[in-house]
DNA sequence: GCGCTCCAAATTGTCAACACTTTGACGCGC
DNA sequence: GCGCGTCAAAGTGTTGACAATTTGGAGCGC
């Protein structure tokens, strides 16, 4: 295992590649809320850094879609609306799709095995309606899906944009739906896998997403009419 | 239409921005070729700013992946392998195929129209063998799909990846391949997405883009060949 | 000639300071 | 009290300088 002594840290990575995990994590931590301002200052103040690498950082940020910069105003973290998580779940979903396309193509005895064992546990902390297992299970799950697919890009650009997502207002909506449901897909995702079909799996990888949109958007729905109300 | 007077320019985008662009041109055009290093002092220099907002460009740069840093060693213009190809064009493919998707289900007459005017001139172009004319009119092409599909965030990401191919070192073959066979697949498209068939707008995309890669892979092997013997 | 060490030039990483823009509030006239 | 011009404070955009690292070659021993 890697050394994460910050010595050996800055003598590979630069201090705006740092910077730039750092703000990310307060990003998505929510610590920095979705349309709030990004100020260099503080910042640099609050890593004892100058501005330069700050500035950098939220370059890259820009780049990953997290922040938005407006000229001699500044930085300002992305809030997305619904109308762009419909867009963004519908590019994930062809994403996912052809992970699960490939992997239908590729995918080895052991990755097979694999998705067996998070078919199984997920199963399980599903009957025990043992949300905080079950939770960072499917998330595994699907990244493993993406890792296992062959396709390093693909793979950068889903996670890059399942990231956009949590800056969504409602976000914890995100991780709402039913269990049950999403396990069924689960279980249909793998089976097509392993009957080597790609179209099914890339059908049962599709599916498995916009349903997820479609759920979310629906209790995003409700909620405004009953706010409305 | 809006003024593009220097001053104006500087008053909406930083600095940095117009540079991206400026640096971006470079790589595209190939000026800087895929490998090479990129000297931060002779950019200041050439474009008469300092380091500091060429740096910020670079970093943009780097998210887009067209470039990579290496700490201590600077910034190089990204090559990208065969390998690296297969990958981008499968992503291509499901983005693509995902736009085809979307337009079956949403194209309006006027859309349709235009579609069918692309078809018309580019089988002119392909009959009369006139290249020069067939290839921006190819490009513009699917960047309308992509630009008519109504999915944004979408056309930003498959332009970003057409962007990418262009690293590819042997990037005078990608617009190789048959002018009859791509239209053929062109004019298949068009009439999925007259036909509202989202499933096989889907594939027709889909295949049009992986033939496509099969094609430029095809000739690429085949060079590999003729070099090796 | 080959390899090694060491040094200087070139280049990157970081910083602190300056110029310009925005912002918010104060005071003035009405 | 309300609107408006003015102004200071805060913050961003950009710069030049300094520290640290890499790189290429000269000089030396073998």
């Amino acid at each position: 295992m890697a050394s994460f002594e910050p010595i050996d840290i800055l003598r590979t990575q630069s201090l705006s590649s740092v910077l730039e995990g750092e703000i990310e994590r307060l990003i998505l931590s929510g610590e920095i809320a979705p349309g709030d301002k990004i100020n260099e200052n503080q910042l640099a103040l609050r890593f004892g850094t100058s501005r330069g690498p700050i500035r950098e950082a939220l370059r890259s940020l820009e780049g990953a879609g997290l922040v938005e910069t407006i000229r001699n105003r500044g930085a300002f973290v992305c809030s997305i609306s619904v109308e762009s998580v419909r867009e963004i779940y519908e590019v994930r979903a062809a994403l996912f799709a052809l992970a699960g396309r490939l992997l239908a193509e590729r995918a080895t005895r052991e990755v097979l095995a694999t998705l067996d064992d998070f078919i199984t546990q997920m199963e399980q902390a599903a009957q025990a309606h043992d949300f905080d297992s079950y939770y960072p299970l499917n998330i595994d799950f699907h990244a493993f899906i993406l890792s296992a697919c062959g396709n390093a890009t693909l793979a950068q650009q889903y996670r890059a944009f399942v990231q956009r997502l949590t800056l969504f207002r409602a976000r914890s909506l995100i991780q709402g739906g039913g269990l049950n449901v999403s396990n069924r897909e689960h279980r249909e995702m793998v089976e097509a896998i392993r009957a080597r079909d790609p179209d099914w799996a890339h059908e049962a990888h599709w599916r498995h997403v916009i349903n997820a949109r479609n759920r979310l958007l629906a209790v995003v729905r409700e909620q405004q009419n009953a706010t409305s109300a």
